[in-house]
RNA sequence: CGGAGAGUAGUGUAACGGUAGCACGAAUCCUUUGGGAGGAUUUAGCCCGGGUUCGAAUCCCGGCCCUCCGACCA
Protein backbone atom coordinates (compact mmCIF):
# COMPACT_ATOMS: atom_id res chain seq x y z
CA UNK A 1 0.00 0.00 0.00
CA UNK A 2 1.24 3.81 -0.93
CA UNK A 3 1.18 5.66 2.27
CA UNK A 4 0.33 8.75 0.06
CA UNK A 5 -2.93 7.18 -0.39
CA UNK A 6 -3.96 6.21 3.30
CA UNK A 7 -6.45 8.80 4.46
CA UNK A 8 -5.64 8.12 8.38
CA UNK A 9 -2.69 10.31 9.37
CA UNK A 10 0.08 10.59 12.30
CA UNK A 11 -0.34 12.69 15.13
CA UNK A 12 2.36 14.35 16.87
CA UNK A 13 0.72 14.73 20.13
CA UNK A 14 -1.75 12.64 21.83
CA UNK A 15 -5.53 13.65 22.71
CA UNK A 16 -4.48 14.73 26.14
CA UNK A 17 -7.03 13.17 28.03
CA UNK A 18 -6.05 9.57 27.18
CA UNK A 19 -3.52 8.28 29.22
CA UNK A 20 -3.18 4.64 28.50
CA UNK A 21 -0.53 4.06 25.97
CA UNK A 22 -2.71 1.63 23.62
CA UNK A 23 -5.14 4.34 23.44
CA UNK A 24 -2.56 7.19 22.77
CA UNK A 25 -0.16 5.03 20.72
CA UNK A 26 -3.29 3.35 18.33
CA UNK A 27 -4.75 6.66 17.66
CA UNK A 28 -1.47 8.93 17.42
CA UNK A 29 -0.55 5.90 14.97
CA UNK A 30 -4.37 6.71 13.03
CA UNK A 31 -4.58 3.16 13.88
CA UNK A 32 -8.30 3.88 15.63
CA UNK A 33 -10.58 6.32 16.09
CA UNK A 34 -12.77 7.09 19.42
CA UNK A 35 -16.35 7.75 18.56
CA UNK A 36 -17.45 7.79 21.85
CA UNK A 37 -16.19 6.51 25.45
CA UNK A 38 -15.38 2.36 25.48
CA UNK A 39 -16.65 2.60 21.30
CA UNK A 40 -14.06 2.95 18.48
CA UNK A 41 -13.89 2.68 15.00
CA UNK A 42 -10.85 0.57 13.23
CA UNK A 43 -8.99 2.27 10.08
CA UNK A 44 -7.17 0.98 7.66
CA UNK A 45 -3.97 0.01 9.74
CA UNK A 46 -5.69 -1.04 12.96
CA UNK A 47 -7.86 -2.57 10.48
CA UNK A 48 -5.26 -4.93 9.49
CA UNK A 49 -4.08 -5.71 12.23
CA UNK A 50 -7.08 -6.65 13.76
CA UNK A 51 -8.01 -8.96 10.36
CA UNK A 52 -4.15 -10.49 11.06
CA UNK A 53 -5.77 -11.57 15.01
CA UNK A 54 -8.57 -12.97 13.74
CA UNK A 55 -6.66 -15.11 10.72
CA UNK A 56 -4.83 -16.54 13.60
CA UNK A 57 -7.42 -17.26 15.65
CA UNK A 58 -9.75 -18.65 13.29
CA UNK A 59 -6.72 -20.99 11.97
CA UNK A 60 -6.48 -21.84 16.11
CA UNK A 61 -9.90 -22.77 16.20
CA UNK A 62 -10.68 -24.48 12.85
CA UNK A 63 -7.30 -26.56 14.04
CA UNK A 64 -9.66 -27.80 17.03
CA UNK A 65 -12.34 -28.77 15.18
CA UNK A 66 -14.77 -25.89 15.38
CA UNK A 67 -17.18 -24.47 13.21
CA UNK A 68 -17.74 -21.05 12.39
CA UNK A 69 -20.94 -19.28 12.43
CA UNK A 70 -22.20 -15.64 12.55
CA UNK A 71 -24.87 -15.11 15.14
CA UNK A 72 -27.40 -12.15 15.55
CA UNK A 73 -26.81 -8.77 17.64
CA UNK A 74 -30.49 -8.49 17.89
CA UNK A 75 -31.94 -11.14 20.35
CA UNK A 76 -35.09 -11.69 21.69
CA UNK A 77 -36.12 -10.71 24.79
CA UNK A 78 -37.60 -14.33 25.49
CA UNK A 79 -33.99 -16.13 25.54
CA UNK A 80 -32.72 -13.91 28.09
CA UNK A 81 -36.04 -14.19 30.45
CA UNK A 82 -35.22 -18.11 30.14
CA UNK A 83 -31.84 -17.61 31.87
CA UNK A 84 -32.84 -14.95 33.77
CA UNK A 85 -29.98 -12.80 32.94
CA UNK A 86 -32.93 -10.51 31.39
CA UNK A 87 -32.96 -9.22 35.12
CA UNK A 88 -29.10 -9.96 36.29
CA UNK A 89 -27.07 -8.77 33.86
CA UNK A 90 -26.69 -5.13 34.46
CA UNK A 91 -24.72 -4.67 32.25
CA UNK A 92 -26.88 -5.97 29.30
CA UNK A 93 -27.92 -3.09 26.31
CA UNK A 94 -31.99 -3.69 26.58
CA UNK A 95 -33.71 -1.48 23.49
CA UNK A 96 -37.27 -1.12 22.23
CA UNK A 97 -38.82 -1.19 19.20
CA UNK A 98 -41.74 1.49 17.49
CA UNK A 99 -44.09 -0.82 18.87
CA UNK A 100 -42.41 -0.75 22.32
CA UNK A 101 -41.21 -4.39 22.01
CA UNK A 102 -37.94 -4.94 23.89
CA UNK A 103 -34.77 -6.76 22.55
CA UNK A 104 -31.55 -7.55 24.15
CA UNK A 105 -28.07 -6.24 22.15
CA UNK A 106 -25.95 -9.31 22.23
CA UNK A 107 -23.52 -8.61 25.35
CA UNK A 108 -22.28 -12.50 24.82
CA UNK A 109 -24.43 -15.64 22.84
CA UNK A 110 -25.30 -18.13 25.06
CA UNK A 111 -28.86 -17.42 24.65
CA UNK A 112 -28.68 -17.36 20.87
CA UNK A 113 -26.36 -20.37 20.34
CA UNK A 114 -28.20 -22.67 22.83
CA UNK A 115 -31.98 -22.48 21.36
CA UNK A 116 -29.99 -22.58 18.04
CA UNK A 117 -28.88 -26.32 18.85
CA UNK A 118 -32.11 -27.65 19.98
CA UNK A 119 -33.29 -27.65 16.31
CA UNK A 120 -30.33 -29.40 14.97
CA UNK A 121 -29.19 -31.52 18.03
CA UNK A 122 -31.11 -34.66 19.39
CA UNK A 123 -29.15 -37.41 19.00
CA UNK A 124 -25.50 -38.82 20.50
CA UNK A 125 -24.77 -39.01 17.07
CA UNK A 126 -25.16 -35.23 16.59
CA UNK A 127 -21.79 -35.01 19.69
CA UNK A 128 -19.73 -33.51 20.15
CA UNK A 129 -19.80 -30.74 18.25
CA UNK A 130 -18.35 -26.92 18.43
CA UNK A 131 -18.87 -23.74 17.30
CA UNK A 132 -17.38 -20.05 17.17
CA UNK A 133 -17.99 -16.44 15.93
CA UNK A 134 -16.38 -13.29 15.61
CA UNK A 135 -18.65 -10.74 16.57
CA UNK A 136 -19.50 -8.08 18.31
CA UNK A 137 -20.40 -7.62 21.63
CA UNK A 138 -22.37 -4.93 23.25
CA UNK A 139 -21.93 -4.12 26.98
CA UNK A 140 -23.17 -1.60 29.12
CA UNK A 141 -19.95 -0.90 31.13
CA UNK A 142 -20.36 2.08 33.60
CA UNK A 143 -16.48 2.87 33.48
CA UNK A 144 -15.13 2.09 29.91
CA UNK A 145 -11.45 2.63 29.87
CA UNK A 146 -8.32 2.45 28.76
CA UNK A 147 -8.62 2.60 25.17
CA UNK A 148 -9.05 -0.49 23.77
CA UNK A 149 -9.11 -2.55 26.91
CA UNK A 150 -12.34 -1.99 28.47
CA UNK A 151 -15.12 -1.30 25.63
CA UNK A 152 -18.67 -1.05 25.09
CA UNK A 153 -18.64 -2.43 21.66
CA UNK A 154 -15.88 -4.85 21.04
CA UNK A 155 -14.99 -7.82 18.79
CA UNK A 156 -14.82 -10.77 20.67
CA UNK A 157 -14.17 -14.91 19.39
CA UNK A 158 -16.52 -16.48 21.68
CA UNK A 159 -16.61 -20.47 21.07
CA UNK A 160 -18.85 -23.03 22.46
CA UNK A 161 -18.74 -27.00 22.73
CA UNK A 162 -21.37 -29.24 22.71
CA UNK A 163 -20.81 -32.60 24.41
CA UNK A 164 -22.62 -35.76 25.53
CA UNK A 165 -20.70 -36.23 28.87
CA UNK A 166 -18.94 -34.17 31.28
CA UNK A 167 -15.43 -35.99 30.78
CA UNK A 168 -15.79 -35.64 26.90
CA UNK A 169 -16.29 -31.83 28.16
CA UNK A 170 -13.50 -31.63 30.17
CA UNK A 171 -10.94 -32.93 27.46
CA UNK A 172 -11.91 -30.15 24.98
CA UNK A 173 -11.36 -27.73 27.62
CA UNK A 174 -7.75 -28.86 27.51
CA UNK A 175 -7.40 -29.33 24.04
CA UNK A 176 -8.88 -25.83 23.95
CA UNK A 177 -6.04 -24.52 26.20
CA UNK A 178 -3.59 -25.89 24.17
CA UNK A 179 -4.96 -23.84 21.17
CA UNK A 180 -5.28 -20.83 23.61
CA UNK A 181 -2.08 -21.18 24.35
CA UNK A 182 -0.83 -21.39 20.38
CA UNK A 183 -3.26 -18.22 19.53
CA UNK A 184 -1.73 -15.80 22.72
CA UNK A 185 1.66 -17.42 21.61
CA UNK A 186 1.44 -16.00 17.48
CA UNK A 187 0.40 -12.62 18.54
CA UNK A 188 3.22 -12.39 20.70
CA UNK A 189 1.85 -12.11 24.08
CA UNK A 190 2.92 -14.38 26.97
CA UNK A 191 0.10 -15.03 28.51
CA UNK A 192 0.10 -17.01 31.95
CA UNK A 193 -2.91 -19.72 32.43
CA UNK A 194 -4.62 -18.48 35.41
CA UNK A 195 -6.80 -20.08 37.59
CA UNK A 196 -10.54 -18.08 38.07
CA UNK A 197 -13.17 -18.25 39.54
CA UNK A 198 -16.18 -19.64 37.37
CA UNK A 199 -18.25 -16.89 38.55
CA UNK A 200 -22.09 -17.28 38.39
CA UNK A 201 -21.59 -20.32 35.61
CA UNK A 202 -19.58 -22.74 37.05
CA UNK A 203 -16.99 -23.91 39.83
CA UNK A 204 -13.78 -22.35 38.24
CA UNK A 205 -12.52 -21.14 34.91
CA UNK A 206 -9.48 -20.54 33.21
CA UNK A 207 -7.80 -16.98 32.27
CA UNK A 208 -5.50 -16.06 30.28
CA UNK A 209 -3.32 -12.84 31.97
CA UNK A 210 -0.59 -10.80 30.05
CA UNK A 211 1.49 -9.17 32.77
CA UNK A 212 1.55 -5.39 32.44
CA UNK A 213 1.41 -3.04 34.74
CA UNK A 214 -1.71 -1.51 32.06
CA UNK A 215 -3.69 -4.50 33.79
CA UNK A 216 -6.75 -4.44 36.03
CA UNK A 217 -6.52 -7.79 37.52
CA UNK A 218 -4.68 -9.29 39.96
CA UNK A 219 -2.70 -12.34 39.86
CA UNK A 220 -0.42 -14.32 41.53
CA UNK A 221 1.74 -16.70 40.05
CA UNK A 222 4.61 -19.00 40.05
CA UNK A 223 8.11 -17.60 38.47
CA UNK A 224 8.91 -21.35 37.08
CA UNK A 225 5.59 -21.05 35.60
CA UNK A 226 3.59 -23.98 36.89
CA UNK A 227 0.92 -22.27 39.06
CA UNK A 228 -0.87 -18.92 38.64
CA UNK A 229 -4.13 -17.75 40.19
CA UNK A 230 -6.53 -14.65 40.06
CA UNK A 231 -6.25 -12.92 43.52
CA UNK A 232 -10.00 -13.22 43.49
CA UNK A 233 -9.77 -17.34 44.09
CA UNK A 234 -7.63 -16.88 47.33
CA UNK A 235 -6.24 -20.07 47.24
CA UNK A 236 -2.31 -19.20 47.81
CA UNK A 237 -0.69 -16.36 49.04
CA UNK A 238 2.22 -14.12 47.54
CA UNK A 239 5.27 -14.78 48.97
CA UNK A 240 4.53 -18.28 49.68
CA UNK A 241 7.42 -20.99 48.42
CA UNK A 242 6.44 -22.41 44.95
CA UNK A 243 6.02 -26.74 45.62
CA UNK A 244 8.26 -27.51 43.11
CA UNK A 245 11.22 -25.16 44.21
CA UNK A 246 11.08 -22.13 41.33
CA UNK A 247 10.90 -19.88 45.11
CA UNK A 248 8.30 -17.16 46.41
CA UNK A 249 5.49 -16.93 44.47
CA UNK A 250 5.17 -13.47 43.06
CA UNK A 251 1.87 -10.84 42.66
CA UNK A 252 1.48 -9.00 39.14
CA UNK A 253 -0.95 -6.73 37.34
CA UNK A 254 -2.23 -8.30 34.16
CA UNK A 255 -4.79 -8.28 31.46
CA UNK A 256 -6.85 -10.63 31.28
CA UNK A 257 -7.19 -11.30 27.16
CA UNK A 258 -8.82 -15.16 27.38
CA UNK A 259 -11.28 -16.67 29.92
CA UNK A 260 -12.58 -19.82 28.96
CA UNK A 261 -15.34 -21.95 31.37
CA UNK A 262 -16.41 -25.34 31.94
CA UNK A 263 -20.39 -24.50 32.21
CA UNK A 264 -21.47 -28.33 31.82
CA UNK A 265 -25.42 -27.69 31.88
CA UNK A 266 -25.75 -24.26 33.44
CA UNK A 267 -27.61 -23.17 30.51
CA UNK A 268 -28.45 -26.19 28.60
CA UNK A 269 -31.05 -26.79 31.41
CA UNK A 270 -32.26 -23.41 31.09
CA UNK A 271 -33.10 -24.14 27.50
CA UNK A 272 -33.54 -27.76 27.87
CA UNK A 273 -31.00 -28.70 25.24
CA UNK A 274 -30.99 -32.93 25.77
CA UNK A 275 -30.18 -35.42 23.38
CA UNK A 276 -31.26 -39.36 23.10
CA UNK A 277 -28.29 -42.16 23.71
CA UNK A 278 -27.93 -45.53 22.30
CA UNK A 279 -30.33 -46.59 24.72
CA UNK A 280 -32.80 -43.76 23.72
CA UNK A 281 -33.03 -42.30 27.64
CA UNK A 282 -32.63 -38.44 27.81
CA UNK A 283 -29.57 -36.58 28.74
CA UNK A 284 -28.73 -32.63 29.35
CA UNK A 285 -25.62 -31.59 26.64
CA UNK A 286 -22.66 -30.51 28.41
CA UNK A 287 -21.16 -27.50 27.23
CA UNK A 288 -18.01 -25.36 27.66
CA UNK A 289 -17.66 -21.70 26.71
CA UNK A 290 -14.49 -19.70 25.95
CA UNK A 291 -13.90 -15.85 25.01
CA UNK A 292 -10.78 -14.00 23.39
CA UNK A 293 -11.41 -10.19 22.97
CA UNK A 294 -10.24 -9.30 19.91
CA UNK A 295 -9.80 -5.45 20.42
CA UNK A 296 -8.72 -5.74 23.51
CA UNK A 297 -5.93 -8.09 22.43
CA UNK A 298 -4.32 -5.95 19.91
CA UNK A 299 -4.40 -3.14 22.84
CA UNK A 300 -2.61 -5.08 25.17
CA UNK A 301 -0.39 -6.08 22.36
CA UNK A 302 0.51 -2.31 22.06
CA UNK A 303 1.09 -2.14 26.38
CA UNK A 304 3.39 -5.00 25.83
CA UNK A 305 5.31 -4.09 22.59
CA UNK A 306 6.04 -0.53 22.29
CA UNK A 307 9.26 1.90 23.21
CA UNK A 308 9.21 5.53 23.17
CA UNK A 309 8.86 6.30 19.58
CA UNK A 310 5.77 3.91 19.07
CA UNK A 311 4.42 0.51 18.50
CA UNK A 312 6.63 -2.39 17.76
CA UNK A 313 3.91 -5.02 16.16
CA UNK A 314 4.79 -8.51 16.35
CA UNK A 315 5.56 -10.16 12.87
CA UNK A 316 2.49 -12.39 12.79
CA UNK A 317 -0.17 -9.51 13.26
CA UNK A 318 1.73 -6.24 12.16
CA UNK A 319 -0.31 -4.45 9.38
CA UNK A 320 2.68 -4.87 6.84
CA UNK A 321 6.40 -6.74 7.44
CA UNK A 322 8.12 -3.81 5.48
CA UNK A 323 7.90 -0.22 5.57
CA UNK A 324 10.08 0.61 2.35
CA UNK A 325 11.03 4.34 2.81
CA UNK A 326 12.03 6.36 0.04
CA UNK A 327 14.37 9.04 0.83
CA UNK A 328 15.78 11.79 -1.80
CA UNK A 329 17.93 10.15 -4.06
CA UNK A 330 16.38 6.77 -3.25
CA UNK A 331 12.83 7.22 -4.82
CA UNK A 332 13.50 5.19 -8.28
CA UNK A 333 15.19 2.32 -6.45
CA UNK A 334 12.70 2.63 -3.33
CA UNK A 335 9.47 2.08 -6.19
CA UNK A 336 11.49 -0.87 -7.34
CA UNK A 337 11.78 -2.31 -4.49
CA UNK A 338 7.89 -1.67 -3.22
CA UNK A 339 6.87 -3.66 -6.31
CA UNK A 340 9.76 -6.67 -6.27
CA UNK A 341 9.18 -7.27 -2.28
CA UNK A 342 5.58 -7.22 -3.29
CA UNK A 343 6.31 -9.54 -5.93
CA UNK A 344 7.80 -12.09 -3.58
CA UNK A 345 4.90 -12.17 -1.53
CA UNK A 346 6.25 -9.41 1.60
CA UNK A 347 3.53 -7.24 2.26
CA UNK A 348 4.72 -3.39 2.26
CA UNK A 349 4.09 -0.16 3.11
CA UNK A 350 5.49 2.05 0.76
CA UNK A 351 6.34 5.75 2.39
CA UNK A 352 6.03 7.66 -1.51
CA UNK A 353 4.79 10.75 0.34
CA UNK A 354 6.96 14.24 -0.37
CA UNK A 355 7.39 14.50 3.28
CA UNK A 356 10.90 15.38 5.29
CA UNK A 357 12.94 12.27 6.15
CA UNK A 358 12.93 12.96 9.25
CA UNK A 359 8.96 13.05 9.17
CA UNK A 360 9.23 9.55 7.49
CA UNK A 361 11.72 8.49 9.57
CA UNK A 362 9.88 9.26 12.68
CA UNK A 363 6.24 8.25 11.11
CA UNK A 364 8.09 4.71 10.81
CA UNK A 365 8.76 4.47 14.10
CA UNK A 366 5.37 5.14 15.84
CA UNK A 367 3.38 3.02 12.55
CA UNK A 368 5.49 0.08 14.32
CA UNK A 369 6.26 -2.46 10.79
CA UNK A 370 8.72 -4.89 12.29
CA UNK A 371 11.22 -4.11 9.03
CA UNK A 372 12.14 -0.65 8.00
CA UNK A 373 13.46 -0.80 4.52
CA UNK A 374 14.96 3.00 3.36
CA UNK A 375 16.29 3.78 0.13
CA UNK A 376 18.10 6.87 -0.32
CA UNK A 377 21.38 8.73 -2.32
CA UNK A 378 23.42 6.96 -0.39
CA UNK A 379 22.19 3.69 -0.69
CA UNK A 380 21.60 4.10 -4.29
CA UNK A 381 24.75 4.65 -5.12
CA UNK A 382 25.68 1.45 -3.39
CA UNK A 383 23.38 -0.71 -4.86
CA UNK A 384 21.82 -1.19 -1.36
CA UNK A 385 19.15 -0.60 1.03
CA UNK A 386 19.54 -0.13 4.57
CA UNK A 387 17.63 -2.55 6.80
CA UNK A 388 16.34 -1.54 10.69
CA UNK A 389 14.35 -3.97 12.13
CA UNK A 390 11.84 -1.63 14.55
CA UNK A 391 13.28 -3.45 17.83
CA UNK A 392 16.70 -2.96 17.32
CA UNK A 393 19.11 -0.36 17.50
CA UNK A 394 21.54 -0.73 14.24
CA UNK A 395 20.56 -0.96 10.66
CA UNK A 396 22.43 -2.75 7.97
CA UNK A 397 23.12 -2.38 4.38
CA UNK A 398 21.95 -5.23 2.45
CA UNK A 399 22.05 -5.58 -1.21
CA UNK A 400 19.28 -5.10 -2.70
CA UNK A 401 18.74 -9.11 -3.98
CA UNK A 402 19.47 -10.06 -0.18
CA UNK A 403 16.56 -7.95 1.21
CA UNK A 404 13.37 -10.09 0.12
CA UNK A 405 15.35 -13.43 1.81
CA UNK A 406 16.43 -11.21 4.91
CA UNK A 407 13.06 -10.15 5.54
CA UNK A 408 11.33 -13.54 5.14
CA UNK A 409 13.92 -15.26 6.83
CA UNK A 410 11.94 -16.16 10.53
CA UNK A 411 14.53 -14.80 13.25
C1' C B 1 -22.97 3.96 40.63
C1' G B 2 -19.58 6.98 44.58
C1' G B 3 -15.34 10.34 44.38
C1' A B 4 -11.79 13.69 41.72
C1' G B 5 -10.30 16.53 37.46
C1' A B 6 -11.12 18.50 32.44
C1' G B 7 -13.97 20.56 28.08
C1' U B 8 -11.04 27.05 23.65
C1' A B 9 -9.44 25.66 15.56
C1' G B 10 -8.35 18.80 13.11
C1' U B 11 -4.34 18.23 17.51
C1' G B 12 -1.77 20.57 21.66
C1' U B 13 -1.86 25.01 24.51
C1' A B 14 -2.71 30.69 26.24
C1' A B 15 -5.93 34.85 27.45
C1' C B 16 -7.33 39.76 35.33
C1' G B 17 -14.87 39.72 34.13
C1' G B 18 -13.15 44.07 28.92
C1' U B 19 -10.15 43.19 20.95
C1' A B 20 -10.02 35.05 21.51
C1' G B 21 -3.73 34.50 20.68
C1' C B 22 0.40 30.88 19.74
C1' A B 23 2.43 26.15 17.86
C1' C B 24 1.57 21.81 14.94
C1' G B 25 -1.84 20.34 11.04
C1' A B 26 -4.38 21.77 6.42
C1' A B 27 -4.08 25.13 1.64
C1' U B 28 -0.91 28.07 -2.15
C1' C B 29 4.01 29.52 -3.68
C1' C B 30 9.43 29.59 -3.22
C1' U B 31 13.74 27.38 -1.12
C1' U B 32 15.04 22.69 1.20
C1' U B 33 15.91 17.00 2.10
C1' G B 34 19.11 10.90 6.74
C1' G B 35 15.59 12.01 12.63
C1' G B 36 9.22 15.72 13.07
C1' A B 37 13.36 21.93 7.78
C1' G B 38 12.94 27.70 6.50
C1' G B 39 10.23 32.02 4.48
C1' A B 40 5.61 34.40 2.59
C1' U B 41 0.28 34.30 2.29
C1' U B 42 -4.20 31.82 3.91
C1' U B 43 -7.61 28.53 6.69
C1' A B 44 -10.09 27.09 11.19
C1' G B 45 -12.25 27.61 17.67
C1' C B 46 -14.78 29.36 23.27
C1' C B 47 -19.48 21.67 24.53
C1' C B 48 -25.05 22.96 25.15
C1' G B 49 -28.88 25.79 27.89
C1' G B 50 -30.06 29.21 31.60
C1' G B 51 -28.44 33.03 35.28
C1' U B 52 -25.35 37.26 37.42
C1' U B 53 -23.22 41.71 34.91
C1' C B 54 -22.91 47.64 31.14
C1' G B 55 -19.94 43.44 29.47
C1' A B 56 -18.82 36.11 30.46
C1' A B 57 -14.06 31.58 27.41
C1' U B 58 -13.54 33.42 32.49
C1' C B 59 -18.29 33.78 37.95
C1' C B 60 -23.05 30.77 39.38
C1' C B 61 -26.83 26.78 38.22
C1' G B 62 -28.42 22.68 35.15
C1' G B 63 -27.22 19.32 31.29
C1' C B 64 -23.91 16.76 27.95
C1' C B 65 -19.24 14.65 27.37
C1' C B 66 -14.06 12.92 28.31
C1' U B 67 -10.20 11.13 31.70
C1' C B 68 -8.60 9.09 36.32
C1' C B 69 -9.44 6.42 41.35
C1' G B 70 -12.98 3.14 43.52
C1' A B 71 -17.18 -0.14 43.14
C1' C B 72 -19.11 -3.38 39.42
C1' C B 73 -17.74 -6.95 35.57
C1' A B 74 -18.03 -13.65 31.13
Amino acid sequence: MRQSELFSKTQKSAPKDETSMNAQLLIRAGFIHKEMAGVYSYLPLGLRVLRNIERIVREEMNALGAIEVFLSSLHPKENWQTTGRWKTMDDLYRLKDRGDREFALAGTHEEVIVPLLKKFVSSYKDLPLAVYQIQNKFRDELRAKSGLLRGREFLMKDLYSFHANKEDMLQYYERAKEAYRNIFFRVGLKAIETEASGGTFCDFSHEYQVATEAGEDEIIYCPGGDFAANVEVRKVKEGKQCDLGHGPLQKAKAIEVGNIFPLKDKFSKAFKLTFKDEKGKEHLVQMGCYGIGLGRLMGTIVEVHHDERGIIWPREVAPFLAHVISLPGGEKAAENAYEELQDAGIEVLFDDRQESPGVKLADADLLGMPFRVVSSEKTTSEDCFEVKKRDKGKAELLRKTDVASFLTKRT
